[in-house]
DNA sequence: CGAAAATTTGACATGACTCAACTGGAGTGG
DNA sequence: CCACTCCAGTTGAGTCATGTCAAATTTTCG
């Protein structure tokens, strides 16, 4: 069960026994089902959560039923809301599940005492967010540039495996089209020319 | 010159005189002109620059000599690619000054050094890239689900200042639309409906 | 199997872009 | 100090990408 997040973490930063001690005791692992919430609009988010097993949805629903997804998260990857974790006032957007999903969560107060309890994790968490916030800049700059086609092509070569899991039209909310845009898209690709 | 700089840093983390003095023998003083790169395309980022005055833009230039910003930089915050910085590869975007800048800045050998002789300093730049971190999701959100018009109020509303000090041209790249839209929806602001 | 959801398609509307021309102010040199 | 240039900003006309609305079709899943 830790041997997931053990690898993640090492990947940056090196772990000893007792690290490893403290984070078994702080994390704590759970389950949900498909559909079920990892968090709501207008709940504090309480955990960060590092996914085990599963993918979910990060996303702000609009006034119309819309839904703008700002992340997907597959096993590996960290998912919460930041700022209502930190801030501890209510989430503006979702978080839910697209498969059954396993995470090892933990609260804001566990989280400073892991960082008293092990240093080295502060700079893990450093590095963290260093990656993911470098990944969003690089999103804007797409977002800025390039058309909706290529934006597509540019999101299937780099996540591969969430094009085979997730439905297009989360696909189509996560690139800010629609999914009948989404589908003509593919329409011409398919047939050959890839404007 | 270092009051600036405390002030930032004492916003989310205490410093003692001895912290203090190793500040200072790490960060250096230095001037640009207007139009004067910080940091040019190709080149790598060898430091991390704090603004003490002046205004600096972050942008990524495309083939058709088309730019697109990714920030803009004031009095109090933080530039540089930070990609490129920690990773030593070539940068794919430019930073200059749109006005006279003083700037102090950093290696990234020496922000090592920083890290291991005052550890609060890891706290520091964890807890200013999460604020970056957050400040880029809800651009993307914005991107996503909000209308040209809507982005440039929520933007003049949000960064007065920058709407003051910078010619339209470089807000309407931010934005991610061209000079003539954003004269449109001004105009229609100015004859009052907001549309 | 059958209902619900996802995807596709068509017809049409619209926001934003491109290209081009015009305006007005800032800076420069005679 | 004036004439000149340069550049940001504005405006108009036509085009294109994407959105909207509606319906048909396919896939998923109980």
């Amino acid at each position: 069960m830790w041997k997931p997040l053990y690898t993640n973490i090492s990947r940056h930063v090196s772990l000893n026994r007792e690290d490893e001690a403290v984070i078994e005791s702080l994390f704590r692992h759970r389950r949900y089902r498909k559909k079920q919430y990892l968090l709501q609009e207008g709940e504090i988010c309480r955990y960060e959560s590092f996914i085990i097993k599963g993918c979910t949805r990060t996303y702000e629903a609009g006034e119309k039923g819309q839904e703008h997804i700002l992340q997907f998260g597959l096993e590996g990857w960290w998912v919460g809301n930041l700022y209502s974790f930190l801030s501890k006032t209510a989430s503006g957007y979702n978080i839910d599940c697209l498969e059954d999903c396993e995470v090892l969560q933990i609260t804001s107060t566990d989280l400073e005492n892991l960082y008293a309890r092990c240093p080295v994790m502060e700079r893990f968490f450093r590095i963290i967010i260093q990656n993911a916030f470098i990944a969003l800049q690089n999103r804007i700059l797409n977002t800025l540039s390039k058309p909706a086609s290529e934006r597509y092509h540019d999101f299937i070569l780099k996540y591969p495996q969430i094009e085979q899991r997730v439905p297009d039209k989360e696909i189509a909310s996560y690139l800010g089209i629609t999914p009948q845009s989404l589908s003509r898209i593919r329409k011409n690709y398919r047939s050959g020319k890839l404007p």
